[in-house]
DNA sequence: GTCTATAAAAAGATAGAC
DNA sequence: GTCTATCTTTTTATAGAC
């Protein structure tokens, strides 16, 4: 069944969408630099050039474009995690892809990310319940892969929702740094964390240097 | 030369102070839980049982009441910190001990990290100049712990920037599920946490299990 | 110290002309 | 589609009585 919400991007032009697009990376960028509360609806007219008649006609109201932010993010982050899955292998190598895929997020997409990781409270009601769902959806692919390789006899026998928690946090936080322009790139960040984390939770020691 | 401002709390009776402390704990969890900016004078007026007029005696601002649930936080942090230092040690058992006491205050104060960890950039001016000053000097003890480790050869030739900054999410991050009544104490989460970091970044493995 | 009343500005959102 | 004008509510903060 068709949502009946006239604002349902999917229903209107690719020239729409186009423009809708731009305002929410537009308008992700202020959130992030002052805060989803702190930015006026004022302030988005004059960043987007648009007066309210018109932005509103793009946005439907401020939650809804804070809720496209957030998203766009977890469309990529997923889009990730699947490719991941497809991809199959050993647990440590799973564990590594997906450290790649969620920080190229990160460092592509600063200020969504920014917006994901500050202002998810301010989503309310299903826009809240559908965005929980979604992180709490890639996490446990996080969990599984951990699982998997406990399982395996590949990591020692530690436990993988606390960490699942200790990788997420890792990996999660770098959005106060990770870039464009930043001396590292994902790939930079990505590999020195997977040594570490991946060394941190095996069962049987490497060789020496 | 004593400051001018007539709400430095220095200057008031331990009553006063006392009452203001309340008001900054009591503030914390209305931040946290719905937002500074979302959070207007007449709920905390509510939540602390007072006029505008009490209110506004203690606090000065809404922004002076923000800054001082900061302050809170990077005080503890910061005696936690100087704990370790004074303790002196191998960098792996400091390194651990950091942990132990930086998820202890995390786990203590779960409101006030939380306010801490999302809502700084709301502070301004000189108040906001001096929060960075003190954060930075704390990630700036854990790099140091690391160069040391780096130096003496217990931890392999990483970059200690970088490494500081997978170790500070892997903890901060806890922020979101690590608070008094969850199944794990601060304890319960530093040790896996340190086993993981230390086995991670040591220069030679340790015997199979 | 604490209250009530009020100010003064800004918020999100809508209406209706074009 | 876009603009301007306006509505309604809420915001932080202050004044002045008690």
């Amino acid at each position: 069944m068709p949502r009946a919400d006239a604002s349902d991007p999917s229903r209107r032009s690719p020239k729409w969408q186009a423009r809708r697009e731009a305002i929410i990376d537009t308008s992700a960028r202020l959130f992030a630099s002052q805060g989803y509360h702190a930015t006026g609806i004022n302030e988005l007219c004059d960043a987007n050039d648009l007066g309210k008649g018109a932005l509103y006609h793009y946005i439907g109201s401020k939650e809804g474009l804070l809720a496209a932010i957030h998203d766009r993010v977890m469309d990529e982050v997923m889009q990730g995690a699947e490719r991941v899955a497809e991809a199959g292998g050993a647990p440590s190598a799973q564990l590594e892809m997906l450290g790649d895929e969620l920080l190229e997020v990160i460092h592509r997409y600063p200020d969504h990310v920014w917006v994901f990781l500050h202002e998810f409270p301010a989503l309310t009601g299903e826009r809240a319940a559908s965005f929980r769902e979604r992180r709490r959806s890639y996490e446990q692919r996080v969990e599984a892969v951990l699982r998997a390789g406990v399982a395996s006899g590949e990591f020692r026998d530690l436990d993988p929702w606390l960490t699942a928690r200790a990788w997420l946090g890792m990996h999660n936080y770098t959005y106060l740094w990770l870039k464009p322009g930043h001396r590292l790139s994902a790939r930079d960040v990505a590999k020195p964390f997977a040594e570490i984390f991946i060394r941190g939770i095996q069962s049987k020691p490497q060789g020496a240097e």
